[in-house]
DNA sequence: CTGAAAGCGCTAACAC
DNA sequence: GTGTTAGCGCTTTCAG
């Protein structure tokens, strides 16, 4: 591997030289730094992260803390991360704590500790109060994705707002009796979002002057498959009767059309279908949705690091979201109103 | 941040005998490493991974190079690379190629080469000749996942070989007329996969003494939706008259069953349906397919990866693959063959 | 079994 | 503008 000193030599100036002219920093004369260029080039050097990270402190590496990789939300946002960061010449080391308590239990306690990272973002993850001062020891700019955190700055989406929304939509197209497909709270690490889309839910009904009937009210975990089984339970319920459903995520929503079909009913002519999320697969089912852009989340959470980074002060704040009317929601029919 | 010297000092010993009772590696008297260690844990004392790097030359930390991070094949992957890697103590650079080519260009021209990483993997990615070039020039292991590569020891998986599996496996229920549903060759960067799977169909029709028929092939691009259209416009054509129906992938496999639903017929009495995947959705539309255990190749490329990285040699091979027979395929029906 | 000392390859003052 | 000189924090001979 060629070192600096080799292309100092062969440039004949001194190694800082060479440092300021391939980084840019300090002054060298347009003529140097061409030089110095050239000969870089050819002799295929690039700098030693490790040695340039010892002697500046700073390893541009941003790490990533996900509890899934493979759930479609967090490799949407993990993309929006990775693109944001090859922009910003960052580059990005993947913590995946999803397996085993021990593995997350090692990387808060020692991995992130080697100071192999110059900030740190975690997505839809509720840290513990220990792992929260763990990371706060490491003194670098930390933000969480996904909900107000007690512990770290963070871009936070109104889970509160998303269910409200959903469910003003339903209540909008005249609906009376509907009901709500939400996530086990037990399984409500990540910032409790089932329970405060529920909340949402809650609050809409009330607004409208509906009641919250516990009969409405089903779990799920988040998946199609549990979605769908859950929706089938719903609609066989003789004392059920909805008319119009609201699932906290799009692919319990989907399987809840596809529970819907199998069942006999017509979406959205017998029951109208709305989810939150904006998955890939929304548009093909035609469901409309709560799109809560998961890319750009990724995005807003590397800008505002970075901007902590080069001395900016961070810029938390509020995630946007927007409903999206695609064709399982329409009116309730006058006779069931 | 606590330093080595800082640790010496409190134990009373010299920064050399702090790292070898650290590391584990040379000499020391159970006595010592017990009160370094007790030291270190009290000063909250983790390696510097930079320095630790400059010095040894080692990183710790694996590249893993993807196409697109949001795709459920490659995340599958990365999650079995990551769950892997984290168990051998590395950590995971990941570099997101999809986006622009510029960026893909950035990251084999500039950014692997700055040393970060002990080891590439490279997920699905047909290398140019110059990207395989750069690649070795980095004078680390790299191994490939997803077919054979001209430029790089693989972990190859026999598509072929897949491909004829599921339409052996059609042909043994008694279909006859058995359409495919493949991928765009000009999207082939990738080991040509979609080829590759329909030769394998070719092969099994043949060596059943079956005719290749263009009007049993249909394009689509590996997604549900794509998957979906191409399958009705298959089925809607009067020349056509198939009963079963070989898929490149479990998406557009979940596809046509969706199109065959909406067509009003009925899987499998009127189609049989196969895909290749084992897609984390197939268990739930009861798809028959070719399960190919990505995590399970993700770990592989860890083992070979890391194996080399200790002097053993790199073990390259095939990967494993399975037919998981579910309720989406059944016996043709008399009348029809 | 332990310590002293020399670097790993780069950057950042500080001179000139 | 450019070179000199110290380190950055760790590992690893080499002595003892």
């Amino acid at each position: 591997m060629v070192s600096i000193d080799e292309v100092a030599r062969a440039a004949g100036v001194s190694a800082a030289t060479v440092s300021r002219a391939l980084s840019g920093r300090g002054q060298v004369s347009p003529t140097t730094r061409e030089r110095v260029s050239a000969v870089a080039r050819e002799l295929g050097y690039t700098v030693s992260s490790a040695a340039s990270s010892l002697a500046t402190g700073r390893t541009r590496c941003i790490g990533v803390i996900v509890p899934f990789i493979d759930r479609w939300f967090f490799n949407s946002v993990v993309s929006g991360i990775s693109d944001a960061l090859t922009r910003a010449g960052y580059d990005l080391i993947l913590y995946n704590v999803s397996s085993d308590p021990d593995a997350r239990r090692m990387i808060f306690e020692s991995v992130i500790h080697r100071r192999r990272v110059d900030g740190m973002i975690a997505v839809s993850l509720e840290l513990a109060p220990d792992e929260a001062a763990q990371l706060a020891r490491l003194d670098i700019p930390a933000i969480a994705i996904g909900g107000p955190s007690e512990n770290l700055p963070a871009l936070a989406i109104d889970d509160l707002a998303l269910g409200r929304l959903a469910t003003d939509h339903l209540v909008a197209l005249g609906h009376r009796r509907i009901a709500h497909l939400g996530g086990d709270p037990a399984f409500d690490l990540d910032f409790h979002i089932p329970t405060r889309r529920r909340q949402g839910y809650e609050q809409s009904l009330e607004a409208a002057g509906l009641p919250v009937e516990p009969v409405l009210y089903a779990q799920a975990d988040f998946t199609v498959e549990s979605g769908y089984h859950a929706a089938k339970q719903l609609l066989g319920r003789p004392d059920a009767r909805m008319t119009a459903l609201f699932a906290a995520s799009d692919e319990m929503a989907i399987g809840a059309i596809l529970a819907a079909r199998d069942l006999g009913y017509l979406v959205p002519r017998d029951l109208s279908v709305v989810g939150i999320d904006g998955h890939s697969l929304s548009e093909f089912f035609g469901l409309t949705t709560v799109d809560q852009f998961p890319t750009r989340q990724g995005e807003r959470a590397v800008e505002a690091i970075v901007a902590e980074l080069d001395g900016l002060p961070m810029a938390a704040g509020e995630l946007p979201f927007e409903l999206i009317v695609r064709s399982s929601t329409a009116a309730a029919r006058p006779a069931e109103t």
